[in-house]
DNA sequence: AACATGAACTTTATCCATAAAAAACAACTT
DNA sequence: AAGTTGTTTTTTATGGATAAAGTTCATGTT
């Protein structure tokens, strides 16, 4: 059965906005809400069904107003929030890189549905969408190959990331003064800088960042394929580092000030300088991963 | 049920061995014959079988041997020899680059499974397989949203395309003189020069050529990503140019002098005039495929 | 006419079932 | 021991069913 997972998530949106004030009194028409919460309008009269029946919400004469206060256990708990592809997900990944899965190891659709507890169709799909990320191949009839996560692998990721980046700094460096781009660079050097200040107890904060400097570099001339490669690189980064937290301020501290002097440059506008710390930066960003690589593959042995 | 094309195509391929030589006499064992057709024993001894009770191989106390000849009717017809999926591939492709399919429309899965004759769970597999293309985009719970076979698209395919294939282009000349790439190139310079006193008649070839060519080239340092990026564009092409023939015999004629100059320039070794060759072959293709496409939009005008 | 709610209908996410194909096991033969 | 064939077990490719979520239609309000 399908899980329903987007009402329960759609509740909890609904008792937040409920509990710090963002709905008071008379409760909005039902497309508003829909609207506001982005589901269905179906998705929403579930909700307002279930917000009544608990109080939460009162009806009257087919008026609804806010109820009683909304407590802590009025929450679904986060797990049945989540999609069941989301769980293969987070579950493969962590079969893949915390696990001791060796390259060259076969997966078994079959058991791996049994072991993360869903249908076999839903371990292909999501096969079928990670396969794009480089890490495995399909043979058919057969099964899949796991390619590992290798030396190789992070080489050639950043081979093309390095190559897609230096396009993208030189692009928008040439944008034209007008650009609505630049202003938000400036913006992200202040963030940077504020972190900067905070980083001892924020370190944290540095990944999103990250992200969104690299994504306003894209914007500047956007190219779907650059796009979607830098999507690879999000989803890779964030489950290894979810799991590999060793010299985590270290490294994020290292970023940001690579971060800052590659700002500098794109705002100098001179090509041999964004280069430089465009280069500077993935190169930095790579010798971190392959270091975590090895420290990875030491791991598993010392764990057989 | 799980269609049984693996069997019919093994069988048509034991059947064309037989026909031509290639099995007369005692027949070898099951494993070696597995081997050669790559297929489990299970599927070898399936098609043994029926080989067996068409009399087109003899049993006797458990020796087999050639029978009858292979008659053209033996064969079974090509559409039961291609598993659904790809099935699927060919009708979407079709469907989206043959009908007026235009930019914006929403591709709804049981719309298709329908229409397709398969269950949906084929189409899905398929449209996240797709989705790398760049072509249509997943809206969760929602359905899909085909983003158009577009003059963007094909500007931003070839700009990464341009990128790759200088970079592997650069790369294989540096390879050194001892690299058996040189004369698998020496080789391919051959089959152009031959292609080309026949593209009277066999223009058709250019496109195999093509791929070995460009194949060829990404050898020389592999990266996972440039291979499955040229997935991508053998993929488009085939099905665009399978659609759209129009100056077919021309534009592989230009292609083929593209190429030759191309592999000299890589033979010479020099950086800048293999960045001319490339770039100007790049340039071509480009232009053809976007002509071709504004061709493709005035049918789509006039045919509504 | 523009928006609300209620009800009916359609599509997606998910599980389950099963024949075909692959792989593993077993028992022989050279 | 290495290679055969026969048999059993496991896995993949595919179809089917269904609750949840999305969409459309109908009817009623301001």
């Amino acid at each position: 059965m399908r899980t329903d997972t987007v009402y329960k998530k759609a509740f909890n949106r609904a008792a937040s906005m409920l509990r710090d004030g963002q709905l008071v009194g008379e409760l909005p028409s039902e497309n508003e809400l829909r609207r506001r919460m982005c589901v269905s309008r179906t998705t929403v009269r579930k909700v307002l069904r279930e917000l009544v029946h608990r109080d939460l919400v009162t009806e009257r004469d087919g008026f609804k107003a806010t109820g009683r206060a909304v407590d802590d256990n009025d929450y679904y708990p986060d797990v049945e929030t989540t999609t069941r592809a989301k769980h293969v997900e987070q579950q493969f990944m962590e079969w893949m890189l915390r696990g001791d899965t060796r390259p060259g190891t076969s997966i078994n659709e079959l058991e791996l549905a049994r072991q993360f507890n869903v249908a076999t169709n839903g371990i292909r799909e999501f096969l079928i969408r990670f396969s794009r990320f480089g890490l495995i191949e399909k043979r058919p009839n057969t099964g899949w190959l796991f390619k590992g996560f290798t030396e190789d692998f992070a080489l050639e990721l950043f081979e093309i990331r390095m190559m897609f980046e230096l396009r993208s700094a030189q692009l928008f460096s040439q944008q034209p003064d007008s650009s609505p781009l630049w202003s938000k660079l400036a913006a992200l050097k202040m963030a940077h800088a504020d972190l900067l200040e905070r980083v001892e107890s924020r370190f944290h904060d540095f990944s999103g960042l990250d992200n969104r400097f690299h994504r306003l570099i894209n914007e500047a001339s956007p190219n779907r394929f650059i796009d979607d490669f830098y999507d690879i690189i999000t989803f890779i980064f964030h489950y290894h580092y979810q799991w590999n937290k060793q010299d985590e301020k270290q490294r994020n501290l290292a970023a940001l000030h690579e971060h800052i002097a590659y700002i500098d440059a794109l705002e100098s506008r001179n090509a041999a300088r964004i280069e430089v710390a465009c280069r500077t930066h993935l190169a930095s960003a790579r010798e971190t991963l392959m270091r975590s690589l090895i420290g990875l593959d030491e791991t598993n042995i010392v764990a057989q």
